[in-house]
DNA sequence: TAGATTGTTAATCGATTAACAATC
DNA sequence: TAGATTGTTAATCGATTAACAATC
């Protein structure tokens, strides 16, 4: 017998916005909110909320609904965004700019510490509280900086896949790509793929059919 | 007998990275391209790939595989991409900023036709070729616009579900939003939740996963 | 207590994968 | 021709939804 897998990722990717919802409960003075209530907020029906707290471990109280507190902390918890973890960011452009402004991740664990890019007239520039490092140093800065995840903004031109191979031989962990280029690593590193596009796509996609 | 639904939402997510192999193969005077082929560098299962082709109704040839221009323009024919679409963009930060500079989605067929937002010191401010607008005069401007799509990338702070209500209600067809808020609309509307941190907590369980 | 809500097992639905015939 | 590849039907797998007992 195997164990399963257990994937689970729409559960995943609802996560944020029950610990958001729950948040915002708490900082209203509300101790305890229903699956019921949380459904109708968010759209959703209140077996699907019930079903994913119960595989995220997080309990509640018949006719009462669970603790706010108790949400926050557990999903922060399910999520590991209770665990630190260092970033670097790759690739200084308008997106990559925004997530490294974007100081809002630090709530979720994850805190950028250096931005690379290959553009000279880039590189020693500041954006926010960080120097612009020349990519060229990676290997030679990586040590220091012992990132486990890498956040990569670069131009489509690149190449994605030469970067991602170098950031895996390095040692990181985690590799969130915000490129069109999809890229291969190993099994024990964790892709991402972030693309704008796909998104459009589905929105596009469900304006059709929705005439 | 109903009409099935036919949501598909994983087959429209794939195909901009169809879509994005297909040109490079046919920029470098690829003629074909075979469904094993593609698999094998986006990292999916031929079969997959081959299905995913059958549903947006492309052919390919027995041994030599699809071809490249075929797929080109099935692909952007599939996911409307040749039919321009005009969109708004609210809340001009520096997510809003990176969107609305971000030139390619005109390839895409979205074009961005105005920037909005409710802070002092950036209307009347210029981004890229536009001029940052009053959101106070988007009621009035909206007849003259004519867009079908709008963008929220505004602060979380902000009553996104009146804002959302006030385009249902003006007309929009579609929105993508990239706001931790989730909005509630009518059935005839469109809406596609972009927000990051769906995203970042799928890489984390991920990477917990694989340790 | 009565009734609302949780938690879980079973049923359904949709997406992925397997199998294989058709074909260039 | 032989073999690689397409296209489709059937089987499997996983996620959502339904049903309902447990419970505060």
């Amino acid at each position: 017998m195997s164990v399963s897998k257990l994937e689970c990722t729409p559960t995943y990717e609802r996560m944020p916005s029950y610990l958001h919802l729950a948040e915002e409960a708490f900082a209203n003075k509300q101790n305890y909110i229903s699956g019921t209530e949380i459904a109708d907020i968010l759209g959703l029906s209140s077996i699907q909320v019930r079903k994913d707290f119960s595989l995220a471990g997080l309990t509640g109280i018949p006719k009462r609904g669970y603790k706010t507190a108790d949400l926050i902390s557990g999903i922060r918890t399910f999520l590991t965004w209770d665990i630190g973890k260092r970033a670097i960011l790759i690739g200084v452009g308008n997106l990559g700019k925004a997530i490294a402004l974007h100081d809002e991740f630090k709530n979720y664990g994850l805190e950028i510490i250096a931005l690379f890019d290959n553009n000279k007239k880039k590189i020693g520039k500041k954006v926010g509280q960080f120097k612009i490092d020349d990519i060229s140093q990676l290997q030679k800065k990586f040590s220091k900086l012992r990132p486990s995840i890498a956040i990569l903004t670069l131009s489509y031109q690149a190449d994605v896949q030469e970067l991602a191979s170098l950031l895996v031989e390095l040692g990181i962990q985690g590799i969130w790509n915000f490129t069109k280029k999809k890229i291969i690593v190993g099994n024990d590193v964790a892709v991402y793929n972030a693309d704008l596009t796909s998104g459009f796509a589905v929105l596009c996609a469900d304006m059709q059919r929705r005439q």
